[in-house]
DNA sequence: ATTATACATTATAATTATTCTAAACTATTG
DNA sequence: CAATAGTTTAGAATAATTATAATGTATAAT
């Protein structure tokens, strides 16, 4: 219950209303050691699986988007057909293994700082995030 | 007549039957001086007026996705609700405008070249890209 | 040239990811 | 504990993309 209770907190302290899906949903994705890296359909299949509960696909979007609005999670873009998300929001890079379709975090100290010699005149730099794509090595690309 | 028969050979080399639809979208993504970023949306609007032909929206994936894999385009990855597309198929880096939503080419020579210290074992690197995300200076970012 | 064949194009249907809608529900406030 | 503002829900709607199967066309073999 006090695991809840910190849930509650983190979700009141970002003026989003602790309903109950939303306390599942911060379970599910904050209770975790390790960086979570998910589509919906992913966060969707966990609910299912582990809490053997079922939210609406739609409480499931609503509910991941409050939570990238409040910087709860972070939308990665990966040339793809579907949206990526994950627990770890600082500004970090990553691999994209194009085989099982995998993210994988790399550290910010696995690559030497990356100096932009020109920047976009009158513009701020936000974030530099590299996506390395490996796939396997006997891999048949033609 | 003679730009066409470019693309005509342009195809052949690529074991590419030069259909005309082929070549018409050669003919609009391949006669321009700058880099032309674009999503299928873009193109099949483009042809209608530019060219004031009808090609089928299924030709047009089917083309785009040909040209990707012989490596006359590339796609890249900024939103993962479209894919865009680059006629500029070197390897290259990328501006995203945040208040304009616009991509920008940023050449390779724009950075230092970058080094992964740990790759993820058994696994080989296709291609490491960075994505610079930037916004006007006196934005207001909550 | 003509024909046969393999590949392309097309309209349309199907699929997939996501967003919208409007009614039922629930957390908060008074 | 009622009012209300925000939330969840199932299902419909939309958007991007892929599959299908019939028709068309470029190429290679006659």
């Amino acid at each position: 219950m006090s695991r809840n209770a910190n849930f509650i907190d983190k979700l009141r302290e970002a003026r989003l209303r602790p309903t109950k899906q939303r306390v599942k949903i911060c379970e599910l994705l904050f209770n975790r050691e390790k960086t979570f890296h998910f589509t919906i359909n992913d966060l969707v299949k966990k609910i299912s699986e582990d809490l053997n509960e079922k939210i609406s696909l739609a409480t499931v979007y609503n509910t991941v988007h409050a939570f990238v609005k409040k910087g709860y999670l972070k939308e990665i873009a990966i040339n793809s057909d579907k949206s990526y998300f994950d627990t770890n929001t600082s500004t970090h890079h990553h691999f994209y293994d194009e085989d099982t379709h995998e993210l994988i975090d790399c550290e910010q100290n696995n690559i030497d700082s990356i100096n932009i010699k020109n920047n976009i005149t009158g513009k701020k730099i936000n974030s530099v995030e590299v996506l390395i794509k490996v796939a396997s090595d006997n891999q048949n690309h033609n």
